[in-house]
RNA sequence: GCCGAAAUAGCUCAGCGGUAGAGCAACUGAUUCGUAAUCAGUAGGCCCCCGGUUCAAAUCCGGGUUUCGGCACCA
């Protein structure tokens, strides 16, 4: 006798062993039919999976969150099949499900064309439509080495021969392709359905790393229905649309070109979104304590050796060998230049906290194929600020900003807020004992903070454990833009001290934050999370007067005249176009508001109010729109 | 840096051995018009760069640069 608990608590009991789909059946007929697997005691398991004692069962179907990553390591198992199929000298590696999608690395040596992805996208169909059962089986881990090199699946059977001796290997078969795989699957290929697509083909390192030879990854998407994937492709044309290189270009914000790869030209308006940006974040760093510095571009070599960056980043910082033979650095960072001023002059426990903060300029010489528009880039400029204070501060200093950072982001209308925690690199300097006390430190102070954090082992900075802020965009991609960073290295390495209350020669930790990371990234991420049309306050163009007749022209010019007295940044449009034209042009370059005056107008002292993407205007007297928008264009905080 | 793809007018793209094209934008003229494209005309090109093949190269070949999509990297 078999007993199974359903999720609802009711018991049902079987005369001998019982597999998954036999339970749905014995549910219903429409339960079996709609069955994808099960979950057993909470651990999900394939549909043939047999219980031979009492258990906690749960049907998973579609409408399960996890049913979809099941659909999608099935979608890479049949473009597997298909790709083994197409073409047989191809070797298999991995292949998971991954955020919208799933990928599988092939090792060949002609590279997939577009074309293949098409071929292989058509033989995924027929396997769908052969509706292959896909089978559990086990092997010894020796026997599953031998029987993958037997098929010339190399990198499988190293794979294999990593997992511990003695263990049993489980292999998934569905018609003439086997696969190692630790599993759950669907019951056949058919549950894949229609909703996918081979989106792209890439490079990627076998086994994530650079050293070992490249593979080529072949990504997809799956759905469980095609309403799914069309909104899917639909999602990523919307980003395509707010794509920061092609608005910065078309709204005249800034451009690149060849001559200063990784830089960016930053043109009147973009620069005005900058400005404001900058402004906005320099008062509300004097409001919560901070001094604002600035330091030298060129610093010489050696204070990078006794910092530690030249050990690690060397080959990524721009060098200078002068005239007069000094080796001089381009600054790729800050801190070092923080940590002479405050070295100047002797400091006391009663200076701490001191928060030092620097719009600090600076260039690294990123990889090549690192760089993208300008959210990665070799010339760039951070919100950067180092606290020095004392360990008992770190709490307390980390409350402090974590407040001001989700204050920060709020007013640039990013809300939805993740939090990771990095802990020691392998590559690192300072003692276990300083990094135990570092992380020990930060750990307790984000917890204090009410932080929800998730850990991300192993990549910390090298002189110590950070806090990683992420933010969710409009439409649900994430940016890591904020940090926190404890630091007992530095300080030692450059020799900072306090002389603390009992008058003996002290150690600072040095705190390295960011909110809003490098500002031409940031920047990147406001334009495409407002798809180009930002709020009133940030618009580089927030009012344009446009009339609608050369009549109005005189009474146009007022208009501006009184919106530039007000501090509003205003246009006039007094062309001899038809308003159709001026508003549909206004409307592309994105500006929040444009007053419309006629005749009428002109008479009554209003203006037609017509608002960016709106259908209709609000006639209104000229004084309560000014000290409205003026209302509206006031920087939060301010 | 690695794998793959691409580079033609300001933008989007066509042309793929035989005189460089379109739409939009720009410019000029006319139009004075009530909320997302008025009409007509004009101008605009080192076809990414350097070599090679050829009677002839935007087109084929080699090298380079940059960009794009990933991977790796990200103090």
């Amino acid at each position: 006798m078999v007993a199974i608990t359903l999720p609802d608590g009711s018991v049902r009991s079987f005369d001998g062993p019982v597999t998954g789909a036999e339970i749905a059946q014995a549910i219903g007929t429409g339960l079996a039919k709609s069955a994808l697997a099960i979950r057993i005691d909470g651990v999900m398991k394939d549909l043939g999976t047999t219980l031979t004692a009492d258990a906690r069962v749960a049907i998973v179907t579609r409408k399960d969150a996890e049913a979809l990553e099941l659909l999608r390591h099935d979608a890479a198992h049949i473009m597997a099949e298909a790709v083994k199929e197409l073409y047989p000298d191809t070797q298999v590696t991995i292949g998971p499900a991954i955020e919208n999608g799933f990928y599988y690395d092939f090792a060949r040596e002609h590279p997939f064309t577009p074309d293949d992805l098409e071929t292989i996208e058509q033989r995924m169909r027929e396997i769908v439509a052969r509706d292959e059962a896909i089978t559990r089986e086990e092997m010894d881990r020796d026997a599953a080495v031998a029987f993958f090199l037997g098929m010339g699946e190399k990198y499988k059977a190293e794979l294999i021969a990593a997992i511990p001796e003695g263990q049993a290997i489980s292999l998934y078969r569905q018609g003439g392709f086997i696969d190692l795989c630790r599993g759950p699957h669907l019951p056949s290929t058919a549950k894949l359905g229609k909703a996918f697509k081979l989106m792209k083909v890439a490079g990627a390192y076998w086994r994530g790393d650079s050293r070992n030879e490249m593979l080529q990854r072949i990504y997809g998407t799956a759905w469980f229905d095609e309403k799914e994937l069309a909104a899917y492709l639909t999602m990523l044309e919307e980003a395509e649309k707010r794509d920061h290189r092609r608005l910065g270009r078309d709204m005249g914000l800034f451009h690149q070109q060849e001559e200063a790869v990784g830089a960016v030209f930053w043109h009147p308006k973009g620069w005005q979104l900058w400005r404001t940006v900058e402004s906005y974040m320099r008062r509300r760093l004097e409001q919560n304590g901070y001094q604002e510095v600035k330091t030298p571009q060129l610093v010489d070599f050696s204070l990078w050796e006794a910092s530690g960056h030249a050990d690690k980043f060397s080959e990524s910082m721009f060098t200078i060998k002068t005239q007069d033979e000094r080796h001089l650095a381009v600054k790729p960072m800050n801190c070092p230049c923080h940590v002479q001023i405050f070295r100047t002059g002797i400091k006391s426990y009663r200076d701490l906290p001191l928060r030092m903060a620097e719009f600090g300029s600076c260039h690294r010489y990123e990889p090549s194929g690192a760089l993208h528009g300008i959210m990665r880039v070799r010339a760039f400029t951070q919100d950067d600020a180092h606290i020095f204070c004392t360990e008992d501060q770190i709490t307390s200093e980390t409350i402090a900003f974590c407040e001001l950072l989700k204050s920060v982001y709020a007013d640039f209308g990013f809300t939805d807020i993740r939090v990771k925690f990095s802990d020691r690199p392998v590559k690192r300097a300072g003692s276990d004992v300083s990094w135990d006390k570092s992380e020990n430190a930060l750990r307790s102070a984000a917890e204090a903070a009410g932080l929800e954090m998730t850990l991300n082992p192993g990549e910390g900075a090298f002189y110590g454990p950070k806090l990683e802020f992420v933010l969710r965009d409009a439409i649900g991609r994430d940016w890591q833009c904020g940090t926190l960073q404890v630091d007992t290295v530095l300080p030692e390495r450059l020799d900072a001290h306090y002389i603390a209350e009992d008058g003996s020669k002290t150690r600072p930790v040095m705190l390295h934050r960011a909110i809003l990371g490098s500002f031409e990234r940031f920047l990147g991420i406001l334009i495409e999370h407002h798809a180009g049309r930002f709020p009133v306050w940030l618009a580089p163009v927030q009012v344009v007067v446009a009339t609608i007749t050369s009549e109005a022209d005189a009474y146009a010019r007022d208009v501006l005249t009184r919106l530039k007295a007000a501090g509003l940044r205003a246009e006039l449009d007094i062309r001899n176009e038809k308003i159709n034209y001026k508003v549909r042009e206004h409307s592309l370059a994105k500006v929040p508001v444009m007053l419309v005056v006629g005749k009428r107008e002109a008479e009554t002292q209003a203006v037609a109010v017509r608002r960016l993407g709106g259908t209709t205007q609000e006639i209104l007297a000229l004084d309560d729109v000014i000290a409205k928008l003026t209302a509206e264009a006031t920087v939060p905080g301010a």
